[in-house]
RNA sequence: GGCGCUAUCGUCUAGGGGUUAGGACGUGAGAUUCUCAAUCUUAAAACCCGGGUUCGAUUCCCGGUAGCGCUACCA
């Protein structure tokens, strides 16, 4: 008989207990992330457990878009389990608990009773005559082969009360009348979800159940289970539920690819930063951080941290990600160290088609930085770099502010006489370009439009003098003399 | 229908019997800059409604309303 307070003290076990009969959300994945951080600041156990019991449903696609969603998150597990090759265990479970008197068969025809029994007048609680069954007529019927269902013998008329309390939610009580007799063994003699996991949760030894709120009156069947098993109930923690803007549950099915994490992952959002935003969803450390590296948020995280109320997830048609984790991403981009950020770009500008040197996407990187919100940006941000030919462009461009094409013309003249012969270096670049300028009788911001418009093949760019050391002088010669060329048949055009 | 959960700026949230109700994203304005970003300053923006309790409620209690969840031999 294990001692309350010594279970108390003991490090936690918890469980992510995803059914594979899709890809991977994102409110599944707040909630293996709530669990990862329960587990990891108390120095607890992490346990993957597939529930796999709906044949019908799961597909092995599901399953891999589960793994390829976590490995991306990046946040590691202790144990997995697979529930479909535990269902021997559920069934001598099953077993033990009828032998107890706890539970009863029930032939009734599987879907008889699926109407709308429950919209009338008050909840369905048992198929008449059903429950009441002598164990005779039970067994004989059994031996027949007549199918049944095994349905949990919930108390009735003992003015029992279930309760428990929620790390979360608090006290909860619930009169054991108004449970309905679940069902335990499908006809086909399957376990249901719920004495799956609750057998399941019993064996693998799960302190903490910290799940969506969906279960949260779920949970008033399942201390019952536990009692049936004779094990003790674990501590609860339900979340509140992500939503979509219109206030709908996130699903699938109504609001497609915005709800996958993979959507994020490959639209260039960095793991930590989904992660981050994903935690202030419902969570919350209480003295105004944001912005938070995972050490962080793993020291902050308390159950206590958790609020009541469902989190919109504010996405619309136009955007599919929320600003702020769009936001919460350009943070995390700019404060990676460079190595790290070329890496994780590297595969975007492949898929682009580009197969830059790592060398060129490190000198690259710091230029793009700040001017990306997500890493899939740096393709369009970025381009110009990679490019042997830029890509057509308008030769109005060149022509800056209060100025004409002519003005723009001496510009590019005066550059590629001054780039010739200076150092391809940021001082000597700026101290040249800009004393071109004062000779010239022009601004900085005129004199330079032209000259980034030729490089880079349009108005917004990093900042010139770097570019132009990342391009360097033979490309930079020859975009102004393209440029020269663009602009000649303009005016002749004209 | 029954049962349950929830309710602070557009969104995520802090707070709490007496506060200029705080922060963040987003939005507007300005500053800075070679453009764009980044950065800085700044503005607008909230306690669902009605009763109670109280000297005083946004906060506590009750009711209403709304949203969500559960009410399957789905999970």
């Amino acid at each position: 008989m294990p001692d309350p307070n010594s279970s108390r003290a003991a490090a936690p076990r918890v469980r992510f207990a995803p059914s594979p009969t899709g890809f991977l959300h994102v409110g599944s994945a707040r909630t293996f992330i709530f669990n990862w951080l329960y587990a990891r600041h108390n120095h607890g156990t992490m346990v993957l457990r597939l529930d796999d019991t709906d044949v019908e449903r799961n597909t092995d696609a599901s399953v891999q878009s589960i793994f390829e969603g976590l490995r991306w998150l990046g946040l590691d597990w202790d144990e997995e389990y697979k529930q479909s090759e535990r269902l021997d265990l559920h069934r001598r479970s099953a077993e033990a608990v009828f032998a107890k008197g706890l539970a009863y068969r029930d032939f009734t025809p599987a879907h008889a009773t699926d109407d709308d029994h429950s919209s009338s007048q008050g909840a369905w609680l048992c198929n008449p005559g059903m429950r009441d069954l002598s164990r005779e007529e039970s067994d004989r019927r059994a031996a027949a082969g007549e199918p049944f269902a095994l349905r949990y013998r919930v108390p009735r008329g003992e003015h029992s009360v279930l309760r428990f309390t929620d790390a979360v939610y608090g006290q909860q009580t619930k009169p054991a009348d108004e449970v309905e007799d679940f069902a335990l063994l499908r006809s086909d003699g399957m376990p249901t979800y719920h004495l799956a996991s609750c057998v399941d949760d019993a064996d693998l030894r799960i302190s903490h159940i910290i799940r969506g709120q969906d279960h949260l009156t779920n949970t008033f069947k399942h201390l019952l289970i536990f009692e049936g098993l004779g094990a003790a109930p674990p501590q609860f923690a339900h979340l509140p539920l992500l939503v979509a803007p219109d206030g709908a549950k996130l699903s699938k099915r109504k609001h497609g690819p915005v709800v996958s994490v993979t959507t994020y992952r490959d639209a260039g959002f960095l793991p930590q930063a989904f992660i981050n935003f994903l935690c202030l969803l419902g969570w919350s450390p209480k003295n105004d951080r944001e912005f938070m590296p995972l050490d962080e948020i793993r020291e902050l995280f308390t159950l206590e941290g958790v609020n009541r109320a469902n989190a919109v997830v504010n996405f619309t048609d136009a955007d599919p990600f929320d600003p702020k984790a769009v936001w919460l991403n350009a943070e995390h981009i700019r404060a990676l160290p460079v190595e790290e950020l070329s890496r994780d770009l590297e595969p975007f500008f492949t898929a682009a088609g580009f197969t830059p040197k790592p060398e060129k996407i490190e000198a690259v990187a710091p230029l793009i930085r700040e001017r990306i919100k997500l890493l899939r940006d740096a393709v369009a941000a970025a381009d110009f770099f990679f490019l042997d030919q830029l890509p057509a462009y308008d030769p109005a461009e060149l022509i800056p502010k209060n100025g004409d094409a002519s003005l723009a013309h001496r510009v590019l003249e005066t550059a590629l006489e001054v780039l010739a012969g200076t150092n391809f270096d940021h001082d000597s670049l700026d101290q040249a370009l800009r004393s071109a300028a004062t000779q010239l009788g022009l601004k900085a911001g005129q004199a330079f439009q032209p000259i980034r418009v030729a490089v880079c093949g349009r108005k917004n760019a990093p900042p010139l003098f770097e570019t132009m050391v990342v391009l360097g002088r033979d490309v930079c010669l020859d975009r102004i003399r393209q440029a020269e060329a663009k602009l000649a048949a303009l005016g002749a055009n004209a």
